[in-house]
RNA sequence: GCGGUUGUAGCUCAGUUGGUUAGAGUGCCGGCCUGUCACGCCGGAGGUCGCGGGUUCGAGCCCCGUCAACCGCGCCA
């Protein structure tokens, strides 16, 4: 028989039963009742629970056995009585009494526990890593990320990409990040760098006429985390095709992560149509360029109906260039708690606050019930208009009292029903219809903004929105720069408390259209926006104009509001790449020292090549539920980019600097 | 670097308005128990209330500082 097993503690069934079994593994769970033990006993497969009572020779030493212990045992499979059986286990209808007994591994008091699904600190699981991975969660999810990595690979292989492994030590390179430096022992002095990503050599590839490339990539990006960013490394899909277009290259992943999700994605539904948004439009729709889709809130420009108006705050602020007024519809919304919440909420971003106006039905005015015989009868406009009908019979008395009434609240409203009847008598009967609507309809504005801007322009930003009563709407004004960001994560939030964001289903959308440039506030100075290496749409010709109007054949996939996938149809040609650094301020002299080697690959007749690359720990961690990127990485680092466990990053044993000629500043 | 939240037994947590010897569950140790599968019952050990200072007759609780963890901002094409 094998040293330690002759079967995993997922195989045995009633076809072993008076079988003679070896099984190793961790000792799950004791239950001890004296003369009779139970031990459930664990592996990578499953669960087999072992049993020993006085007749067995190894019941002692069983006894002493604790949670955690590795061990092997050796006996005989036992069918179990019908009423014994466990219906929850797959190996529930039999269990081995132990004859024979091996500690593999004794273990020590646990800083937490394998058994069950309580709740540990994230400091005492990374410490412990190893106990936190026996545990189930972690090793569905390390199971799972095994299992995507190899339909990805297969996928791959299928539609004809090479995998290539590409170096790990390699010089620094200026994309966007900072880089991890290793120091060289060869040339004191000098340093290489690890990749952010195989970018150049990816595009080298191509130029070396490899056509299709893949590589589950590590990189290495010395950046702070956070809880959808893996500090230090993480891995990547990279993958670059020649001779291809942006829609060529969305042709060829798109079936590549919309098959993993599907393949995957336990329950949810998975978008088959990915709509391809402008980043220009994300950003004002969705305030980020990584929308959540199922979120189906559409932010709005509602600029002109706060222009001149009673608000002060914004009509001041739309008087200088560049500002706006934009709306998070929130239909749902129309209660006062859940306004002032949102309000709490931006100004905990940050922000001065949210203005708001939320809809809630008009009560029955006199002009109302004077045409509503039942109370309870849903007033619409036809039958506000029947009312002014009756108007002119009565001679307008009941107008006149419902006018009255509302005095109170909205002063006077003499002049709006010569206006109403203005119109009316005009045949302009749609104006008359939103008068009626403003000031009579179903639907009374509530809030302070409301009270500032008046019925009219309350109305008209209703029926902008399209919203009704027990819905809310928010309001953001100023530069949109400066509101865009919290208005998203508002909209995210307002979309969660409502529950109009879809759970269960997986929402896909390219973006597309990135500019190429961007300012930088403070310094007033151009710098690229994304990687350098994007073609610019319309070539050499966009680089004459206003660089800020220049957009790039760059693009990203959002899904569930995470960026899973960033590519780019590259920039080949150096002429064109000259002039696109050079409107960022580098020079030629300095494009050819900082990638002097891809610059110089492509004077030698390079191909017109794209690609992307896609966050193979977003993907799992997306595909697994979870909320936090370290819930799918084996070993990750904390937020301060510490190894507990390992204890890295750690002093260096004296020498190591010494032959690497660095000497440590000490910190104060 | 900045902001928020948290910090009490090995672990998860409770702890009232500042008031006696700081509790529970779980784990651990000991005892009992022959059908459990979160076994049950009895007993026991286990605490620098993150750390330091302050206010007070008296601080787990209030104040100041500090450290750590997580989340967010900056950062990350």
């Amino acid at each position: 028989m094998h040293s330690f097993r002759s079967h995993t503690c997922a195989d045995l069934t009633k076809a072993d039963v008076g079988e003679p079994v070896r099984l190793s593994g961790w000792v799950h769970r004791v239950r001890d009742h004296g003369g009779v033990l139970f031990i459930d006993l664990r592996d990578h497969y499953g669960i087999t629970q072992v049993i020993a009572d006085g007749d067995s020779p190894v019941f002692s030493q069983l006894e002493k056995v604790r949670s955690e212990w590795c061990i092997r045992i050796d006996g005989t499979v036992l069918e179990r009585d019908a009423s014994l059986v466990n219906p929850n286990l797959p190996t529930g209808e039999i269990e081995v009494f132990v004859r024979d007994l091996e500690v593999l591994g004794a273990a020590g008091e646990l800083p937490l526990m394998v058994f069950g699904d309580q709740d540990y600190p994230e400091e005492t699981r990374l410490r412990y890593r190893f106990l936190d991975l026996r545990r189930e969660k972690m090793q569905k999810n390390m199971k799972l990320r095994s299992d995507v990595v190899r339909s990805i690979r297969q996928r791959m292989w299928d539609a004809d990409f090479n995998e290539f492994q590409t170096p790990i030590i390699t010089a620094s390179s200026p994309e966007g990040a900072r880089d991890f430096l290793v120091p060289s022992r060869l040339h004191p002095g000098k340093f290489y760098a690890l990749p952010q990503a195989p970018q150049q050599f990816k595009q080298l590839l191509m130029v070396s006429g490899f056509d299709k490339y893949f590589q589950i990539a590590p990189c290495f990006r010395d950046e702070d985390p956070r809880a959808d960013r893996s500090p230090t490394d993480f891995y990547q899909l990279d993958m670059e095709m020649s001779f291809v277009t942006q829609e060529d290259v969305f042709a060829t992943i798109q079936p590549v992560i919309q098959g993993i999700f599907e393949e995957f994605g336990e329950g949810h539904s998975v978008d088959k149509v990915w709509p391809q948004i402008s980043y220009r439009d994300a950003a004002l729709w969705y305030g980020t360029d990584k929308p959540d889709l199922r979120n189906p809130i559409k932010m709005q420009v509602v600029s002109d109906h706060f222009r001149g108006s009673g608000f002060a705050i914004f009509a001041k602020l739309l008087e200088q260039d560049g500002t706006e007024v934009r709306a998070i519809p929130a239909p749902g919304g129309g209660s006062r708690k859940f306004c002032d919440r949102m309000n709490k909420f931006a100004q905990e971003e940050g922000l001065p606050g949210m203005g708001y106006i939320f809809w809630r039905e008009r009560p029955k005015t006199d002009l109302q019930k004077n045409d509503a015989e039942d109370e309870d009868a849903e007033l619409d406009l036809m039958s506000m208009l029947q009312a002014w009908e009756i108007r002119e019979k009565d001679g307008g008395e009941a107008l006149r009292n419902a006018l009255k009434r509302r005095e109170r609240e909205d002063g006077d409203l003499n002049e709006v029903r010569d206006r109403i009847e203005t119109h009316w008598q005009g045949g302009e009967s749609a104006q008359a219809e939103f008068l009626l609507n403003a000031y009579f309809g179903p639907f009374e504005a509530a809030g302070p903004l409301a009270k500032n801007i008046g019925p009219e322009r309350t109305e008209a930003i209703r029926t902008q929105l399209g919203l009704g009563v027990g819905d809310a709407a928010f309001f953001l004004a100023g530069k949109p720069s400066q509101f865009e960001l919290v208005a998203g994560r508002a909209r995210t939030v307002i979309g969660n408390e409502l529950k109009l964001t879809e759970e269960n289903r997986f929402a896909f959308a390219w973006i597309v259209d990135f500019p190429l440039y961007e300012k930088d506030e403070d310094t007033g100075r151009i710098d690229f926006s994304h990687n350098p290496f994007s073609m610019p749409q319309g070539g050499m010709a966009a680089l004459e104009g206003d660089p800020l109007e220049a957009l790039g054949y760059q693009y990203d996939l959002a899904c569930n509001g995470y960026e899973l996938v960033s590519g780019a149809i590259r920039n080949h040609k150096p002429e064109i790449m000259f002039k696109a650094f050079e409107l960022a301020g580098y020079g030629e002299a300095e494009v050819r020292k900082r990638f002097g080697g891809m610059v110089n690959a492509f004077t030698f007749g390079a191909p017109p090549h794209g690609g992307c690359a896609a966050g193979i720990d977003r993907i799992v961690m997306l595909l697994a539920d979870e909320a936090n990127i370290r819930e799918v990485i084996l070993f990750p680092m904390n937020q301060r980019a510490e190894d507990l466990m390992m204890d890295a990053p750690s002093e260096p044993a004296s020498g190591q600097l010494m032959e690497l000629g660095l000497r440590v500043i000490p910190q104060d």
